[in-house]
DNA sequence: CGAATCGATAGGCTTACGCATATCATCTAC
DNA sequence: GTAGATGATATGCGTAAGCCTATCGATTCG
């Protein structure tokens, strides 16, 4: 085996000052980092249930109540009662809500293609190939079993 | 731009489940997360203040203290006042802690092999050069300044 | 219809962390 | 040698997260 420092080691490294730049890119916007989350997933396709949602983004379903709450409150979230079974909450975003988002994205990417831009180009296309296969496996598969 | 989901996003999502597979190896070396960070800061280099290894591994230099005496308790590593200043404390690894390192780092990557097995052989010897180059970085130089 | 289930929500508990402060010993500079 | 800096350590605070239980309305299945 090559020797190499723990993978878990490099991408925890990385992952906090990563973290720590993107916050007060979603602080001007008015966004904390699970409201940023559920932004995200539901851009990608809206959602039939809160469950669903929480368990999409790793986050306590519990928990992630006050953030809905309040992004339906300023209007970036839609979330009305499933016609077809009224204890279920279809989740989307509004037309607001995607504009906040890709706000809020724009400045997070401007960041950090600057820390990619330390890669050779050819490298810095792998990397992201591969951040994107690695990244797209659920909990399970990442962890191996 | 290339369209692609946060590179914060993505290492986030990786970084969870790869410091869950982390845990249950280190728990049967009797290892914490930052008992092992110690660990391995210190088989890099001994060092001679606990605030400078604080700092290397990103810790609150008031919250490893335990973790220091626990592994000092253990023989893993050694805590020396520094003869040449005795408020410092020369910190190294013991024959034992380094073979705890080592032990627990093996079975660590192990997994992680399992993960990259699933890259294209040369994506995956972009991606780890990648890592490493970034991971290499301070802190103030990942986010930008 | 009635029981079991499901989804949303509230509340409390525990743990961990970052941060700040305070103390004590030691060292360095003037 | 005295003042101020430095290092280790203890302690308390506030916050955020995971987890578990309880409630309540809505639904489904027997």
């Amino acid at each position: 085996m090559t020797d190499r420092p723990d993978l878990a080691a490099m991408i925890s490294r990385l992952s906090r000052p990563l973290i720590d730049a993107e916050l007060p890119v979603l602080r001007e916007h008015g966004l904390s980092m699970w409201a940023y989350m559920v932004l995200l997933a539901l851009d990608e396709r809206p959602l039939r249930t809160q469950a669903a949602l929480a368990e999409a983004i790793g986050a306590d379903k519990t928990r992630i109540i006050g953030f809905l709450d309040d992004l339906q409150q300023r209007g970036l979230i839609d979330r009305t009662p499933d016609p077809t079974d009224r204890r279920a909450r279809l989740l989307s975003l509004t037309a607001e809500g995607r504009r906040v988002r890709d706000s809020a994205q724009a400045g997070i990417q401007r960041k950090e293609e600057r820390l990619l831009g330390r890669l050779p180009e050819e490298d810095r296309r792998a990397f992201l190939r591969s951040l994107q296969t690695l990244a797209a496996l659920s909990p399970e598969e990442i962890v191996g079993e």
